[in-house]
DNA sequence: AGCACGCCGACT
DNA sequence: GTCGGCGTGCTC
């Protein structure tokens, strides 16, 4: 249409319009006109204010332009440039702008929500510039605690204590250590390389002296370390910055307080941080001179975004490098399937470490077969289990039990009728909890020690001294969590200490970590716990590992779960035999002869991937077809069923006679009621990446305008179905 | 996503 | 007689 604006053509003079990206579900950006004074100022990059609606927003500059599809009297002109903001570099706004593709998602929703939110909300001029002045003034982050004995081993990941203490700046790699780094030096550009090392390999030291490497080579380089979880990172930071004492090393995580956040990423954006060290947030963080990024633990789940954009953290971090022109390493000692096929189609480049470091040997893995075992009580230890807890602890080793269920009993349930504790919002049993002692708490009546409560909702409640539905007062607690195993091994094994960690301890301050260092000391001779024991911990004198229920999930409607326990059952297997000592793993499981149990007493992961990849390729699985998720919320199932029934529709309208994409029957979710919403989705299944985001590209905009209206997400390469 | 505007129930 | 419920529409 002629009313479009036409400015400038002709003229030398500055693009007068910006094309700005704001945190808004509607379009990838918003054109606004720009003054003189403005144009001169602004590029690609920039942060600038702008009128929206009523108020006014902050948003980046994404483009320039001259003209607009919009007619010009509706463009309103940007407010002011925020030239006291770093200047976001180019590979961060390719990064933003793929990421926008991918995830059928506008710039601004994925680029804005990353950045610390005092730097994203309007305030006036002078209040901004001293933020920022003052965060740039703010002397370096402090350097973790009290200062730690660095270690004298080669690698030596995570032990934080121990009395190993020498002067060594630096450590000596073992040949399969030297020769991933040589390797990594010379990766050229951009190159995806996997590290697969087995537990206790030093895969850490790897990614410490190729940083170190890149550091001293470039003065401006920065480089990033992810991690999978929080708990994960203040280890890694003390440890990094013992090594890199004169660099700054900044943390970034969702659970720091909002300044030092804010500091941490400014430093990083400013490029005066070398080193960042992140959880899944962190790979959106604009680093100008980003030279070189590490995904620890790259096959762990919580590299997944559930809330607001749902995204893979691992394919970000690659696709950053691929913007970047850099490398990056994916470590782990479980692979996912997904980078496995890439390496298996000589698309990433593999370094192995078959070995532990030095004298460490890789733990014997043995089952237990639950269906022999008489006095099965549900989620209980069998004999053999327990008369292995017990020769350990008579030898003064020490030994691992992993459960993963923390709280006292799964399910509350009424012996009389069958009632169970259910959950009011969700489709999940409330958990019976024993509360912790209060400190100067006494006599407190038997049913107040205890609360029922959701893991998924968080609702909890006093449990019902008698039964809801029919009086009876033979309530009891079903199955067994960490609290309750913890319970009756205290009984078994009078006289010998007994820890526990689990999410409960952990939220008290300092608790987490005051277990692990009494374990460490040996104050703690049996330790009790869920995942947060698997990841990272070097244990020297533990000798047995107990995985209560081994088979958790593994015949789960999921394809994924394999995959899953198995890295699982790795990783905690993994705690044992760090120190000289043999040492045993045991695994109760009522399906011993299952093939994923093979594999994994073989410590065979290769083996494994093979066999996955086998499976995956003759189902057309993921990595062997392409998946959407199209997910539907309302307060009842019927119309969340009949909206995205309504969405096949169309979906399916318009692939005419093509069968490819393929759309699914909407169903209920696998946990259905959710926070008191019913929730049910659909599935899109492709052959190929590029059909599955060429249909959704057509199919959007379609349910963007449907009627009635709906909460609705897509959720790409979903990690459960 | 916010935030306005706009028509229908239970309270001061 | 109002406060307020969320349905609908708009944001360069």
């Amino acid at each position: 249409l002629s009313a479009n604006l036409k400015v400038n053509s002709g003229s030398e003079v500055a693009l007068t319009l910006a094309q700005v990206a704001l945190d808004v579900p509607i379009a990838n950006w918003f054109d606004y006109r720009l003054s003189p004074e403005w144009a001169a100022r602004i590029r690609p990059g920039s942060w600038v204010e702008v009128p929206w609606g009523s108020g006014r927003r902050i948003g980046l500059v994404i483009g320039l332009a001259d003209e607009s599809t919009l007619e010009a009297r509706r463009l309103r002109e940007v407010i002011r440039s925020l030239d006291e903001a770093p200047i976001l570099p180019d590979h961060w706004l390719a990064l933003i702008k793929f990421a926008s593709a991918y995830y059928h998602r506008g710039y601004g929703e994925i680029g804005l929500p990353p950045i610390p939110k005092m730097f994203r909300t309007p305030a006036g001029p002078r209040a901004r510039q001293s933020a920022f002045a003052r965060m740039r003034a703010a002397k370096k982050p402090a350097r973790g605690t009290t200062p730690l004995p660095d270690s004298d081993r080669a690698g030596e990941p995570l032990s934080t204590t121990g009395p190993n203490p020498t002067a060594a700046l630096d450590t000596v790699l073992s040949p399969a250590q030297q020769a991933a780094v040589d390797a990594l030096l010379e990766a050229p550009g951009f190159s995806v390389q996997v590290l697969h090392g087995v537990t206790g390999s030093g895969k850490t030291e790897v990614y410490l002296h190729w940083f170190a490497e890149i550091l001293a080579r470039n003065p401006q380089a920065q480089v990033l370390l992810m991690a999978p979880e929080i708990a994960l990172t203040p280890q890694l930071a003390s440890l990094v910055r013992r090594r890199f004492q004169s660099e700054q090393v900044v943390v970034l995580h969702s659970a720091m307080p909002e300044a030092e956040r804010a500091r941490g990423w400014l430093a990083a954006a400013d490029g005066r941080a070398r080193v960042v060290i992140g959880t899944r947030l962190s790979v959106l963080t604009p680093m100008p001179g980003l030279a070189a990024i590490v995904v620890d633990e790259e096959h762990d789940a919580s590299y997944r975004q559930h809330d607001g954009v749902h995204y893979s953290a691992r394919d970000l971090a690659i696709a950053a490098a691929q913007h970047a022109g850099i490398p990056v390493l994916l470590g782990s000692a479980t692979p996912s399937i997904e980078t496995w096929r890439a390496v298996r189609r000589g698309r990433y480049r593999l370094l192995s470490m078959p070995q532990r470091m030095g004298s460490a040997q890789l733990p014997s893995v043995e089952t237990v077969d639950l269906r022999r075992d008489r006095s099965g009580r549900p989620g209980t230890l069998s004999a053999p289990v327990l008369a292995a807890l017990e020769s350990t602890l008579a030898t003064g080793d020490q030994a691992l039990v992993f459960i993963n269920r923390r709280g006292y009993a799964p399910v509350m349930q009424c012996e009389a009728c069958g009632w169970v504790s259910r959950c009011d919002h969700c489709s999940a049993w409330r958990v019976l909890h024993r509360q912790s002692p209060e400190p100067d708490g006494q006599a407190e009546s038997k049913s107040s020690r205890y609360r029922l409560q959701c893991h998924h909702c968080g609702q909890a409640t006093t449990p019902p001294r008698a039964c809801p539905e029919c009086g009876s007062i033979g309530l009891v607690g079903l199955g067994r969590g960490t609290q309750r195993i913890e319970e009756e091994l205290a009984e078994r094994f009078p006289g010998h200490a007994i820890g526990r960690l689990d999410r409960d301890v952990a939220q008290r301050r300092g608790a987490a970590q005051a277990v692990i260092d009494s374990f460490h000391q040996g104050k703690v001779q049996l330790l009790i716990g869920t995942q947060m024991l698997a990841k990272g911990h070097d244990f020297r004198r533990l000798s047995l590992v107990v995985v209560a229920e081994g088979d958790a999930g593994l015949f789960s409607a999921d394809f994924r779960a394999p995959e899953r326990l198995f890295a699982t059952l790795m990783q905690v297997a993994g705690r044992a035999g760090r120190g000289a000592q043999s040492s045993r793993v045991l695994i109760q499981t009522r399906y011993p002869e299952h093939p994923l149990f093979a594999h994994l007493a073989q410590h065979d992961y290769v083996g494994f991937a093979d066999r996955m990849l086998e499976e995956r390729r003759d189902a057309a699985m993921p990595p062997f077809s392409h998946q959407a998720l199209l997910r539907a919320d309302a307060q009842t199932l019927e119309p969340a069923l009949a909206w995205l029934a309504q969405a096949r529709e169309s979906g399916v309208a318009l692939c005419g006679t093509d069968t490819d994409p393929q759309l699914f029957d909407p169903v209920p979710m696998p946990m259905q009621r959710l926070k008191g919403r019913e929730r049910a989705q659909l599935l899109i299944e492709a052959r190929s990446r590029a059909r599955l985001h060429a249909f959704l590209d057509r199919w959007l905009p379609v349910l963007r305008s449907a009627r009635p209206r709906m909460n609705w997400q897509i959720e790409i390469d979903p990690a459960e179905v």
